[in-house]
DNA sequence: CGCCCCTGTTTTTTT
DNA sequence: AACAGGGGCG
């Protein structure tokens, strides 16, 4: 396969053809084409190959973004584009800032204000407002972040009657997002999918998920791209035009694509078959929202006569580091192929350390920052990289105690808290009476007397009338069919809402949100609230405020809020980064910190249990997504005892240790202060099988029983000296045995700490156990003896 | 209407 | 274990 695309590549239009024009073009301007000097040739061929389809497979550190980025700035300066004849699509804003950044660093000025650079999701919106009412909107369409989708639907389940308990709304819209992600529309969803949901029903809810937002003049963030699609085949002549404009396509991170964005891109790129796609099969890690592999495994299908340009020089990390990564993932079928090369020495190992439990692992981890610290390592160069979030709690708790500075990257955004979504509401009820959604999100907060019943004579009233719920309110009022107390509170609202609205025609927005968050009482309800994060949220609303400024207007600052749900974060300080392996992609770090390489955690068991081997493929791409990030210096670890869901279990090491290549891995024992003490562990729960049998683990067994208890020597292990981890080269702390388990399913097993069992599940040899006391969990087959 | 207790849930995350 | 959301009660 990897012979043949690159058959292809050289069998499509030689690309020396277009390189010596665009040479001589680039030379006929003072200075020359600087901006591709120090490109090695795969990245000038990828830059070069202007013409015809595209796919540029760039294996993790192997200069993506540099390629992207010069590649406008190539098609710009040799005159082959203008800024605004170029569609650059990225998934994040923050890849979107950056090739911005760097393009205008490229070339200066003339880069600047590429107005097809940006998201799916912005683009979409761009020309979806352009065409609303074409598609049933009008264009200042709201769009709806997940919470007003929830409440959405959660309504439009309770109109069909159906028990929202037995078919909650979070599956319903799983399941219109998922449909969303493949592109259909509520009539093309396949019936069989449709009725597997709230006995048949499924297909008439998303039906009427969507008159909903219609009659709110509202989409949701799949509809962004739905809605193109649908523009698009019933209107050819706007395709046509939108064809004809965008004269090249590059489509960053194409591996992350959905079937939605793919069929999108597909319709745009059929006018000048100009596309090109950069991604690396081996970091697709999103499959579980919709990504959809196959696109970057067909691209050469799809787009016929495409040259495949594949940069595999790695100038990112070391050689072990690579080994291992390069190591690990070959273990994947399925993948386009590529082997990653550095010119960089070999550098250190990987190492991998087995802890007793994840506070120990935490412990490891801290202390080994510290010691890195001690020699001067920057810390914002360090990173610790998890599985889940959950993982986080531990290694957080004893970075506090340490007094280790350190940030989490990619936590709760500040437009997803509370008091931001509530002080949105207001601003989006005045901007537009008819957001019904905001509205009913504030009526009663702060606390003002209109709950549940009051609401619902609102919704009667305005479902009759087909009026908006202020509209409703405002009718309401007149008459007497609500309680004085309540009708007043309703006016004094209404009226409220009419004199924002006025002052947001001669007020600046900010002042006005200043106004409107004191005035209805919601600045007070915080001061009021003793809680112990009241404070911060009021800092969020003040900053909030703040950021309205740097917009020309209330709508131009709501579009910004809806799109872009992050808020930058200072970056460069001297901390740690503690993140997901997901939030890591991208980014880069000196040392990274891998921790909780345990089966369940990692491969993780529901990944396993939801998308089987596909699955396992994911989460081994996500093992390397976290390798390649780092530059010098992977550390790999796993804790025999881990907390899940607040009970203790006991695991094994993950199967991806056993598939790095031994030569690039050291096992490094853990310095030997077992916190014994803190333990509710007897420190010998098994007699250790043939996996545990290595040298390193029997020595940390037997210095764990000489050092006693207690945490003395926790600053003994200053690396490289004497007294500071050992290790013992090549060997694998898990090593499998690779014979097939002697136990079968429905087997009776009985183990030391966990007493008799029934075998449920065999992998090699690891066992899932279904123990009559302890219930499920999972060991390996040495640990248990027939019962 | 509002508060409190109980119950069920718990991957990864963008737009 | 921790949290969120719903139901029931005052």
């Amino acid at each position: 396969m990897q012979k043949q695309s690159d058959a292809a590549a050289t069998a499509g239009p030689p690309p020396e053809t277009t390189s010596i024009a665009a040479r001589a073009m680039a030379a006929l301007r003072p200075g020359g084409a600087p901006y591709l000097d120090g490109l090695n040739p795969e990245q000038r061929r990828a830059v070069e190959t202007t013409d015809g389809p595209v796919l540029v497979l760039a294996g993790a550190g192997t200069g993506k973004t540099r390629v992207l980025t010069t590649r406008i700035a190539h098609l710009i300066a040799t005159g082959r584009a203008r800024p605004y004849d170029i569609l650059a699509v990225t998934f994040t804003n923050k890849a979107a800032r950056e090739m911005k950044a760097r393009i205008g660093a490229l070339i200066g000025p003339a880069g600047e204000g590429m107005p097809w650079l940006g998201t799916f999701h912005a683009i979409g919106t761009k020309i979806l407002r352009r065409h609303a009412e074409l598609v049933g909107l009008k264009s200042d369409f709201t769009i709806l972040g997940t919470d007003d989708q929830l409440r959405l639907m959660k309504q439009v389940i309770a109109d069909q009657n159906i028990d929202e308990k037995r078919w909650p709304a979070r599956a319903l819209g799983h399941a219109i997002d998922g449909w969303k992600n493949r592109g259909l529309s509520p009539e093309q969803v396949p019936p069989g999918e449709a009725g597997a949901f709230a006995f048949g029903k499924g297909g008439a809810l998303y039906t009427a998920y969507q008159a909903r937002l219609a009659t709110l003049n509202a989409v949701d963030f799949g509809d962004l791209l739905l809605l193109c699609l649908k523009l698009w085949r019933e209107n050819p002549d706007v395709l046509e035009n939108y064809q004809h404009r965008f004269r090249y396509i590059l489509v960053d991170e194409y591996q992350d694509t959905n079937v939605a964005q793919y069929l999108w891109l597909r319709l745009l790129a059929q006018g000048h078959r100009n596309v090109a796609c950069v991604g690396d099969d081996d970091q697709s890690i999103y499959g579980w929202r919709g990504a959809e592999v196959d696109n970057i495994l067909r691209f050469e299908h799809d787009f016929p006569g495409a040259a495949v340009v594949r940069l595999e020089r790695n100038y990112r990390s070391t050689g072990h580091i690579l080994a291992a990564a390069s190591g690990l993932i070959a273990k994947n079928e399925g993948r386009l192929g590529k082997t990653l090369r550095t010119e960089d020495v070999a550098g250190e190992r990987v190492t991998v350390t087995g802890a007793w439990d994840s506070e120990e692992e935490a412990r490891l981890v801290a202390e080994s920052i510290e010691s890195l610290q001690a020699k001067k390592h920057p810390l914002s160069e360090i990173a610790v990289l998890v599985r889940i979030s959950a993982q986080m709690r531990e290694i957080e708790d004893r970075f506090v105690q340490l007094g280790l500075p350190y940030r989490v990257i990619g936590g709760p955004r500040f437009y997803e808290r509370a008091e931001i979504r509530d002080a949105l509401a207001y601003l989006r009820a005045t901007a537009n009476p008819a957001d019904d959604l905001a509205f009913e999100r504030i009526i009663n907060t702060p606390k003002r007397g209109l709950g549940d019943a009051t609401l619902q004579q609102l919704h009667t009233y305005a479902r009759a009338e087909r009026v908006p719920l202020l509209l409703a309110a405002r009718r309401l009022i007149e008459t007497d069919e609500l309680k004085p107390r309540v009708r007043s509170t309703l006016r004094a609202l209404a009226e409220s809402f009419s004199r924002w609205a006025r002052a947001v025609e001669t007020v600046p927005h900010s002042e006005v949100a200043q106004t409107i968050l004191e005035e209805s009482g919601y600045t007070e309800m915080w001061q009021k609230d003793r809680s112990a994060d009241a404070a911060g949220r009021l800092e969020n609303l003040k900053e909030f405020v703040r950021s309205m400024e740097e917009f020309p207007d209330l709508a131009g600052f709501l579009e910004h809020v809806a799109l872009v749900m992050d808020a930058s974060e200072a970056e460069g300080a001297e901390r740690v980064s503690l993140m997901t392996l997901h939030a890591a992609k991208g980014l880069e770090f000196d040392t990274v910190f891998l921790p909780g390489w345990e089966d369940g955690l990692f491969p993780n068991q529901r990944a396993l249990d939801e998308s089987g081997r596909a699955g396992l493929e994911e989460e081994r791409r996500l093992a390397h997504v976290g390798l390649t990030r780092a530059r010098k210096r992977a550390k790999l670890s796993f804790a025999v005892n881990r907390r899940i869901h607040g009970l203790w279990s006991s695991t094994i090491p993950s199967r991806f240790i056993d598939e790095l290549p031994a030569g690039s891995v050291d096992v490094v024992e853990a310095p030997a202060h077992f916190s014994a003490g803190a333990s509710r562990f007897d420190r010998n729960p098994a007699p250790f099988g043939s996996s545990y049998g290595t040298p390193g683990w029997q020595r940390a067994q037997a210095n764990t029983a000489a050092s006693g208890r207690g945490f003395g020597q926790s600053h003994g292990a200053s690396p490289g000296g004497r007294g500071g981890p050992r290790q013992i080269e090549g060997e694998l702390v898990a090593k499998s045995t690779g014979a097939p388990s002697a136990y079968a399913a429905g087997a009776r097993v009985f183990h030391t700490k966990f007493g008799p069992g029934t075998v449920a599940g065999v992998d090699g040899n690891k066992l899932t156990v279904d123990f009559d006391k302890a219930g499920r969990k999972m060991v390996l087959d040495s640990f248990v003896q027939p019962g």
